[in-house]
DNA sequence: GGCCGAATAAGAACCGGTTCATCAGGGGGA
DNA sequence: TCCCCCTGATGAACCGGTTCTTATTCGGCC
């Protein structure tokens, strides 16, 4: 009833424990016939190896660790981490490891569950998404000398490894693009301010609106905490003011259909009399009317190629310290247009 | 540098490996006097446990396992299991038990991995979700003597625990309500067809229809992938169709909104041409215009209940086969309302 | 003063693997 | 024929804890 060990294995076949461990693992050191036979008994009684006597000699937990900060709220409503722990997962499927996953409520938790899971053996490494300005994580992930891979810029990343993309570069797109169309007057309506990208982005958005020509586009950006409610919100304050907005770029699509929402409410015709492009795509902006423009970018590969890193980082090979993914790319649809009406 | 074992404090401290054991676990066998010493060495020296050591001796392995069958796609739109995680997390992280996650492909691959995860002692429990009829799932969950919990309903889950809750009551609530404001032709877009929970909500559905008198009410059930696009698809078809349900109540919001945009396209007006029910709310539902009517449940409590249920069985406590968790309710908004034109 | 039991601590065994040092036996080369 | 080396296998140590058994000390009580 109990499950079976080496031991048991080791006196059905009449050899050593040390015998069938060398069997067991494809070492040198028993002749092919006896590993033949140890290895039809280990079958024969469904032996599994014990994890936890394997890593007390060392091995590998093959677990990787993941401390979400997201109130369970916003978690459930943004496809984004499920679809980056998708493509995250399907990268160390393939290598048998599995991902080990606690919501914590701020920082200094997710500080103490990683530093509990390092000390205790648990995970080989870990993920830290969303960077602050002057973020505490960094320094004590690097303290702590555990494998890290920083999802995001590397930017306020010190000295641990990256993966990121030119959230810069699609900014600029969108915002030629809708200068293209007309615009002159463009908002943004930003993430949490404290956040790393959301500062990039908000940096990358004046830019290019400043490079469109001296005066030539008016530019204004609101911060949010992403969820829908805060971008009708923001929608609503910009629409009514008197220096209305002809096309707004949200920074996730929850925000966008909200946006899109408020416009319709406050009968404004979309694309006609307001453009909207939305961060992030998702099945959900191409199902509203009509269906938004939106940066996209395969979430799943970006997961994967963070997964990759990480267990190169943990497998002690060399690995560039910081790894670009592709950049978003617009996709352009009903939500925006060129500009009508008197200039 | 090393990590510090309970062999560097017992050296530092003069006693014995056994002391420092009882000491730090708060065991009788040690003097105040030299607990308390042992205490301060052990947070000077920043001592962890080793969870491997432990494990080696029987402990638990303080890790729950959730393997989830989903294509990364869905997974990613569906709120449901994010909502899911965030309230079995909530509930693990007071304990300070993780949950180790993998996407799987099919249930083969569930059963393999949850084999492992046992055989190897790295988890002490685990969820089974998605049931369906005669799931291989349950009998080797059973076969392997693992402590499961069953998220659905207890009708396929054999011997094992299940958290459910009665869906039927809310699909019954749904018709009546649908029914009284004039509705005579109503249709289901359903999930997966192999799903219990969609057989069973099947059958409630009909049984309801048919409640309402004899004939009545004409009632049509489709199935669907649960995407948006066969959410759209499938009700293009029931609007096309010569004999136009008055009222649409949908498996998910992503659906129901999916639904909406088609009907929308059509020129159909929501509601007075068509009414629209969305099961499972979300922010999402509340953003459409008009907003999404829905069946809205507190998911995080229901993983969270589902938690607490599977903690109880690890550590062999009493507990019931099958506790029912509340129903969902029904959010009347403004995709439902009387039926108008010519009977 | 001697005996007994409780309190405290030491020491060893154990959990299930890995790995190192050692050894027996056989084959090949000189 | 002797020696050496290689192969195949053994036994023990070890990883970092837990727990059982044993030893020592001390105090209380008769």
């Amino acid at each position: 009833m109990k499950r079976p060990t080496i031991a048991d294995i080791a006196r059905r076949a009449g050899v050593s424990k040390g015998a069938v461990s060398y069997a067991l693992n494809g070492q040198p050191g028993v002749s092919e016939a006896t590993r033949a036979n140890i290895l039809a008994i280990s079958k024969e009684l469904g032996w599994q190896p014990n994890s936890a006597a394997r890593a007390l000699n060392g091995a590998r937990a093959r677990t990787i660790g993941l401390a979400l900060f997201r109130p369970a709220r916003t978690l459930g409503m943004e496809p984004f981490f499920m679809e980056l722990i998708s493509g995250i997962e399907a990268e160390l499927a393939d290598r048998s490891y599995a991902l080990m996953l606690q919501v914590v409520t701020d920082h200094a938790q997710e500080i103490e569950v990683y530093r509990r899971w390092w000390g205790e053996g648990r995970v080989d490494g870990a993920f830290l998404v969303d960077l602050h300005l002057d973020d505490a994580r960094v320094e004590a992930m690097r303290s702590l000398n555990m494998p890290v891979v920083v999802i995001g810029h590397p930017s306020q990343a010190g000295p641990l490894s990256t993966v990121w993309s030119d959230d810069g570069l699609a900014i600029r797109e969108t915002v030629e693009y809708l200068v293209a169309l007309g615009h002159r007057s463009i908002a943004r309506v930003a993430g949490l301010p404290r956040l790393v990208h959301t500062t990039l982005r908000d940096q990358a958005f004046v830019q290019a609106c400043q490079d469109a020509g001296p005066g030539r586009v008016e530019h204004l950006i609101v911060h949010t905490d992403y969820t829908g409610e805060e971008g009708a919100r923001m929608t609503r304050r910009l629409l009514s003011s008197p220096r209305r907005p002809t096309a707004i770029v949200y920074d996730n699509d929850i925000m966008a259909v909200a946006g899109l929402s408020v416009a319709q409410e406050m009968v404004l015709d979309v694309p006609a009399d307001l453009s909207i492009v939305a961060w992030d795509d998702s099945p959900l902006s191409q199902v509203v009317r009509p269906p938004l423009t939106a940066l996209t970018r395969d979430i799943p590969a970006y997961g994967a190629c963070a997964a990759r890193q990480l267990l190169a980082l943990i497998a002690g090979e060399p690995v560039d310290l910081s790894v670009e993914d592709r950049p978003a790319t617009l996709i352009p649809r009903g939500s925006t247009g060129p500009v009508r009406g008197p200039r």
